[in-house]
DNA sequence: TTACGGCCTCCAGTAACGGGAGAGTCAAGC
DNA sequence: GCTTGACTCTCCCGTTACTGGAGGCCGTAA
């Protein structure tokens, strides 16, 4: 017979616990003194004592460990039980696997911004450039230009996996619109993949008047409108849709400053055939 | 402005739990009605909420994201922190896939066990065999011989990722012995390795006279008298150390029921040479 | 007798909420 | 102006598996 204390070394479990452990049901002493109340375990309290420690080591409630303890004399009465705690645990390995995985893809994203912007440091004028073709998933849409972030966020759900470049948007219209605007949220992908609901194809390359536009998405306008000057003064013939490339905005857990945001705008020309 | 049912659905955090950041002053709305107590959220709230969310998502504690709030407005700001978490989250994730490496390692044994059961069904004779030489990581002590399990627990714990086969122990006295005894209990290993503290190496084969014991471990000496009678009958000269092979003890959870413990003797012989 | 360590019970706290009671508030319909 | 029903408020309890602490009893040795 030990008192509590003694059982407690022998047996791994805190005096706390062991008396938790009573309160609960779980692991009741060989004897109580009375008067006292002194809790006092023998052998088989030790044997039960370990089976829990196992039990808890796989992370088994105090509740199942009760019932195992009921239903089970031997290693293969628990296997239905082992089986399923088994799922649960893989279950939240996986968890945690995909959610450092995100992180990562968080930090990319920084590398990424990070060697936009020193690349970009002086970059303020308006060029003119082939842009390649690329596989895009795309979502068309219609309504304000706000819901563009929602969009992304629900392609980014669905094809996160195979985006390989930065967001960028289509717009239809040619001019700016409050409402039912016509447009359409992209990511660029590493191969052609099927998912329903969006639109993945190849987006063709174009000769494109490019100006990279840096600040708020709301003072664009004076950005087009240089562009436009400027194509129209080249008397350049504008070809829809035109194309903007988010190459720096919110990120993924921060609205971030939107001072710093970069955006490239890229107005496709017609070339003569 | 929305109200608190208003602000629930559009930022997706319960209304319970809006109250509960607002007491905790991680999320305090924009205005509250003094006579009536009624929050009221704006826009800025909403972000929060979004950013809040999201750090919930990495499960950064709430006291953490306070501090994250405090201190960053950009995803870059934030970067140590999620270094930090990422840390943490790979260690539970890792922790979680040992978990169900043990519970497959608990469930293999049984499978073992059931057919060790199996296959040995009837055998109830002394026999002699030839046992091959194979690789072992022994722990030899004087002692007693319940502290065995002890032992085989510590070894397990070392080399468990290269165990290839049933627990042995080798018994070099030639007779039994309450206290001092001299043994060794060894794991057999697939490969060679250097564990310090632990004899590995390769034990030698052996001509054998061999008996599978059933039942508890106190009945062993019945078997060995067979054996030893066997011997003597057959005019062998026995070899220390004897061995035995655990091929079903206690579970690594249960004791299990030891009358239905299966125990291979097996006493070396020397050979005319 | 006193000291000291061990043991007892009871209460509170942990993290991040969810459930529910009982009461006050808001907007709409009559 | 009144009622109704939906919404909101505060306050308290419960969750899990314990840990920490207060205040007091018990046992043994000096």
């Amino acid at each position: 017979m030990f008192s509590i204390g003694e059982f407690s070394k022998a047996s791994g479990l805190s005096v706390k616990t062991l008396r938790f452990y009573h309160e609960r049901g779980l692991l009741v002493p060989a004897a109580t003194d009375e008067r006292s109340g002194y809790r006092y375990y023998d052998g088989r309290n030790l044997e039960k004592a370990g089976v829990i420690r196992a039990l808890r080591k796989f992370e088994f409630s105090l509740e199942e460990i009760a019932a195992i303890l009921e239903d089970c004399d031997d290693d293969q009465d628990a296997a239905e039980y082992l089986q399923r705690q088994r799922k649960i645990l893989e279950g939240k390995s996986r968890h945690y696997r995909d959610l450092v995985q995100r992180i990562d893809q968080v930090m990319q994203l920084q590398r990424e911004a990070r060697e936009i912007v020193v690349f970009n440091r002086e970059s303020q004028e308006i060029e003119e450039r082939f842009v390649q073709p690329q596989i895009v998933a795309g979502l068309r849409i219609k309504g304000r230009y706000q819901d563009c972030g929602k969009v992304f966020s629900k392609l980014a759900k669905r094809v996160g996996r195979h985006i390989s470049g930065k967001p960028l948007c289509l717009y239809y219209d040619g001019e700016y619109r409050e409402e039912d605007a016509d447009f359409e949220p992209c990511f660029p992908l590493r191969k052609s993949v099927a998912v329903n609901e969006f639109d993945v194809r190849t987006l063709p390359g174009a000769a494109c008047v490019i100006l990279l536009h840096r600040g708020p998405y709301d003072t664009l306008g004076e950005s087009y409108a240089r562009v436009f000057e400027y194509a129209k003064h080249k008397g350049y013939e504008i070809e829809l849709p035109t194309r903007e490339v988010y190459l720096k905005g919110p990120g993924m857990i921060f609205r971030g400053n939107p001072k710093k945001y970069l955006t490239e705008i890229q107005v496709p020309i017609r070339q003569e055939t």
